[in-house]
DNA sequence: TTGTAGGCGTTATCAG
DNA sequence: CTGATAACGCCTACAA
């Protein structure tokens, strides 16, 4: 492995300094054309790349923008990568770099990982995608002054930018539909209790069904983790029940990808006796069969415009700042229909 | 915000001279107990944290492992996950981070990007996972001598460092075992042909069924191309034939997770009228209804390995070496039973 | 238009 | 054990 090399020696090669060298390949003005060719002729002779490095130890910029996110949770999502697909179009053109952290790792949440991202100048920003409430860790940032991004999450403190959806919204649409379907017996699958984003849909639920002053046993609001796993029991208590819902509600595409398959175990069909929805819109939601009613959300326009955010706020050396609330709209598929008035439980089914 | 603390203020407030505060921070030896404590706690008092990016200066190291993969086949899948889960394993104690390039960018492949990402040390090495056969970057890299290691795909170029699976032993225990349940109608759905390991695939289950003399119509040769979509079409097909297979073996799981969507749409009972195969044993798998016999490879393993293959070639500054084969099970699941003579097509089986 | 001097924050080297 | 000096590769500021 030969020495890289360096400004110096294009210097060198072709009679200039260093300083019209730098200036030359940087493409700034003040160097005459004629010499712009000759350093440039040298710097592809000795295949010459910037030490990216030294750059950084100059601008104290690292060029790289951290994405911390819980891996167990999201890693292997279609969520997530959406997400990703979202920051990598808005950084094509960015020379900015991805850096992938994990905050469930202890030394990243304790915030003592933390400090040293941030401080050694190894990350210049971070793109937080969706957060536990009980993240230690965005505090630690929020004094340290980080900038930074939480995608995916809206959260209560006012000083942390956010881009998420309009997750009341959504929730409000099913169940809206659902309810005009004549569906009077809807259950609720929620997400894990340290999401935000969660809270607030099952929040959403408990308003409709207020709204609309159902009277639904207690039983009929359940709660999953958002995999297919929490999904798939959640609902096998939902439909062994002696009065079963006609309809569920799931807080998101893969817990309803779960219900799906409790339904097809315990010989359901959806959606003749049991309508599902979920939220998200995953690509599977189309491709499954049947598929799936759900809520569609922007998930990469959102990644995208985060990083773009984020980006700005770097360009501008100033903090990311604002809370956007994207739109969501419904989107309707074959998993939900009409609601027969007798389904097949034992006895007869209650008149709303 | 304000300015760091450096190395120098350090000095300046306890009265050492930098040196001695770099080798005291360092816990390099020769500093006396006694000023080693002073300096720690100057350090401390000043929130002092080393600059990664002036220590890169030195070392001419970037303290940065890079990940390269095909984002649109990968980025959502739990293989991926696993991978990944591996790597951070094994990364957990060495003080790199893990950057992310996706392998299908333009800029990536062509090896523009690339030639920079290395040249300008932003990465120390390269973690590539399951390239695509025809991707050119590869060469490049090799040429620039960049470390790196291959993960889950066997190469042809002897001189590339890989860790992948048996993936012939994988085909040959599914096909076995249908056979051994008594499928003489196997069929085959393969997956991308840009990928080495997919072609393993399929020549292994080719030599099988020379091997067992098996005749076969071309139709039960199909292609998918790794994902649900591509699993279910191929399997429609197959399943539309007046003379259908009774078992499937699939590429990989998530091909087999489409053909049993495609089954159920055509009322096909799996295993009674179908048996289905997959390859990978992720997550999923097991918990799938019915659940996939499958062929395990022990994918985070082999993320955990060779990231570890790869921090031991740069502490020691040399190229990783050498290919691993990692071994493979049959994982026996619902998805599998013994062939039934006849098969509900309204011709009668002809007698294998 | 071009060049010189100096600094970014760390560490290697060698002298005290 | 400790410290002065130089070097890593680039860029800003200023001078010619």
């Amino acid at each position: 492995m030969i020495r890289r090399a360096t400004m110096n020696d294009i210097a060198r090669l072709c009679g200039f300094s260093k300083m019209t060298v730098s200036r030359a390949l940087a493409g700034r003005p003040g160097v005459r054309p004629e010499a712009r060719r000759i350093i440039a002729a040298a710097a592809t002779k000795l295949r010459y790349e910037v030490s990216w490095v030294a750059q950084s130890l100059n601008n104290n910029r690292s060029g790289v923008v951290g994405v911390a996110t819980p891996w167990d949770g999201l890693i292997g999502s279609n969520f997530l990568a959406e997400i990703f697909r979202g920051f990598s179009r808005a950084m094509d053109e960015s020379a900015l770099e991805l850096a992938l952290f994990n905050t469930e790792s202890e030394s990243f949440n304790h915030g003592s990982k933390l400090a040293k991202l941030y401080r050694q100048r190894k990350v210049d920003g971070l793109l937080v995608v969706a957060p536990h409430s009980d993240d230690a860790f965005l505090k630690t940032l929020r004094r340290l002054h980080v900038p930074l991004v939480v995608v995916g999450e809206g959260l209560p403190d006012a000083s942390i930018c956010w881009i998420a959806c309009d997750d009341s919204k959504g929730i409000t649409f099913v169940s809206q539909y659902l309810f005009s379907l004549g569906h009077r017996k809807i259950a609720f699958i929620g997400g894990p209790e340290n999401l935000n984003s969660a809270a607030r849909r099952r929040k959403a639920f408990v308003d409709f069904v207020r709204a609309k002053a159902l009277r639904l046993p207690p039983a009929y609001f359940q709660t999953g983790d958002y995999t297919i796993k929490g999904g798939r029991e959640a609902a096998r208590r939902l439909l062994k029940l002696s009065d079963r819902p006609t309809a569920i509600v799931a807080a998101n595409d893969i817990t309803a990808f779960g219900a799906m398959e409790s339904a097809r175990q315990l010989g359901i069909s959806i959606p003749d006796e049991l309508s599902i929805t979920g939220f998200d819109d995953l690509p599977e939601a189309s491709e499954r069969y049947p598929s799936l009613t759900t809520v569609h959300q922007p998930v990469r326009e959102m990644g995208k415009k985060s990083a773009k955010l984020l980006l700005t706020a770097l360009a501008e050396n100033k903090l990311p700042k604002g809370h956007t609330k994207m739109p969501v709209s419904l989107v309707v598929r074959e998993s939900t229909g009409p609601c027969r008035k007798v389904n097949r439980t034992m006895r007869p089914a209650r008149e709303p």
